[in-house]
DNA sequence: ACCGGCATGCAAATCGTTTTGCATGGCGTC
DNA sequence: GACGCCATGCAAAACGATTTGCATGCCGGT
């Protein structure tokens, strides 16, 4: 009942093990009547070579595990479930190109079956400050491509997600004649809300404009964005446009935003990063930035491979994010 | 450059690989100081086992598939991102926990790269009659549970979806006095829609109403919905409540609803299937079923081990569908 | 002095391929 | 007839682990 092997398919044919692989690799001569005889009795025994012993034999690769460090409740909540599942979906269809498997690894929770975790390298979605989950991996000696540059390890091989140049988009769209720009990013300490800040400080010293900006707490989601910016409006009543990365945060940002009898767009124009349903299923719907995450993830496997093979991992260069306009961010036609 | 393998490990150890192997299985017993040396000198090292070499040797103990028998561009766009990934995440955290790896495995074409897949088993997500991703399994001797009935094949394992019982749901929730009810599915062979159709007639039947039924291409999506729905209603200028199973259809239901003027609940009661951030962003909020997705991708999963160790599938059962009713499909207050 | 048993570890076979290096025999050429 | 070459195929060594059977050396009991 179990699987024939090669060497039960060579005796079959009256041949050695060595001509079945050939006739099956065409990486030396067969002949072809030999050849055919092999095939259609493979058919027959339903012989297939087995995937773990060639790749044993020729290095290929194993798995890659695909590793969100938030909670999947969160993450695979309304708040993070396109960013992360799109980008699941990309490196699914290249890893298979690539021959190995993707494996959807969930948050890692110290000393539990995860030590057994057996995947030949790893990437990771958007890293925040000394995360744990790099920690995990470094330990263990697997190679991690990080998608968005970890904080504080610049030497870490990661896929620039270019939140500078994504801040900078939003922003110069949003910037209008006098009015003051917010900005509303997380919490957590990951590289495109450090970007994103650091490019919001340096346009608004620019334009000589006050900064108003705040932090919320992802764990509380569109509701807990929408009493903050509520109150954050309610404090700043010169704010006419706002930047806010976190599309969950964009949705609370449009409820507060109602709740204070301001229309958006022609009170308050908004934008946010991440192009997925939930930007595009706003009403109205949201400005918001096109991140390429197919190259992205392709890259990231692309580099990660690289890695494990023990080549040095050379980064493609990614298309350069590129603004969606929507009706959230219309300039009012004056 | 290359990691080191266990040969090396111990010569740098003093000792034989058979003594690293068992250091670390805990198979034999080894003496405790041998084994610490052994243990920091791995870490060192960065010492780890090759997964590959592992399984060529130990048998399976791997991984399983997460297959859409959808293009991933379908399964992952708006109208299905949804459902696929809300089970792939709660997949992989019960694999997890079984101490298998789930591997997302984008939809196959024959002839590609798709012959190296190495994986103990697979789980279908809602096959469709004469799926090619079942008879790829099949032929490959891949044990397979489906997640929803494969139609024709009920002999395959599978976690019921319940359809029937859910559409006895929303039939009933939308069924109103002397309005007719429409129905609108797709135009694959899914068991959910083979289900939904029969329980449909059944329900038409018992009231003697006529029924009023369309299918709709899955690959048009919301748009397709919108138009063919829009033709739909005017033809049927009597249908007051449409139980439209496939979320994205209806979001497209709503926008027809709109382009006739319907307002709904008022004038059309709307309801769908699958509770995910497609109904609940939704404006108006639509009414939903909770499948217990959860529940089901662990049931899965457990089937799938119990095949694949030669056990019986003994389905555990699922928690009954329940009816999350929102704006939709409130009644009026008369 | 002998023997059984325990603690400790190693050698070698095994998993199913792929990949070299070498063997055989036939055939054309000088 | 000696020589080289091509066509065809096989044997054996990898690949990196796990697993089984056996070998030591040491101990205490008789």
């Amino acid at each position: 009942m179990t699987r024939p092997t090669i060497v039960q398919l060579a005796q079959a044919a009256g041949v050695s093990p060595t001509t079945v692989s050939h006739a099956f690799s065409g990486r030396r001569y067969v002949d072809p009547d030999t050849k055919a005889r092999i095939v259609t009795l493979a058919q027959e025994m339903g012989y297939r070579a087995n995937p773990t012993a060639r790749r044993l034999r020729s290095g290929g690769g194993g798995s890659i595990a695909l590793v969100s460090s938030m909670p999947f409740a969160v993450a695979a909540g309304p708040s993070r479930l396109g960013f992360l599942m799109e980008i699941a979906a990309a490196a699914a269809v290249t890893a298979l190109s690539r021959s190995t498997t993707l494996c959807l690894v969930p948050p890692l929770e110290r000393g539990s079956q995860l030590e057994a975790l057996d995947v030949d390298g790893a990437i990771v979605v958007e890293p925040a400050l000394d995360d744990s989950v790099l920690d995990f991996f470094f330990e263990r000696g697997v190679p991690v491509v990080a998608i968005g540059h970890a904080p504080g390890r610049p030497d870490l091989p990661a896929v620039d997600l270019r939140s500078t140049e994504t801040a900078r988009l939003l922003l110069d769209h949003l910037g209008g004649a006098g009015w003051r720009v917010g900005l509303v990013t997380g919490l957590q300490r990951r590289n495109s809300y450090i970007e994103t800040e650091a490019a919001y400080a340096a346009f608004c010293a620019e334009r000589g404009l006050a900064s108003a900006a705040i932090r919320i707490d992802e764990r509380g989601g569109e509701d807990e964005a929408a009493v903050a910016v509520e109150a954050f409006l309610r404090q700043n009543r010169d704010i006419g446009a706002l930047c806010v990365p976190v599309d969950a945060f964009a949705a609370g940002a449009l409820r507060a935003a109602a709740a204070l009898g301001l229309s958006v767009p022609d009170d308050l124009r908004l934008a946010t990063r991440y192009d997925g349903m939930r930007a595009r299923l706003a009403s109205p719907q949201l400005t918001a930035v096109n991140l390429h995450l197919d190259q992205v993830a392709e890259t990231a496997i692309d580099m990660l491979t690289g890695l494990i093979e023990g080549r040095a991992a050379s980064p493609k260069p990614i298309a350069p994010p590129l603004l969606v306009e929507r009706a959230s961010s219309a300039r009012s036609s004056s």
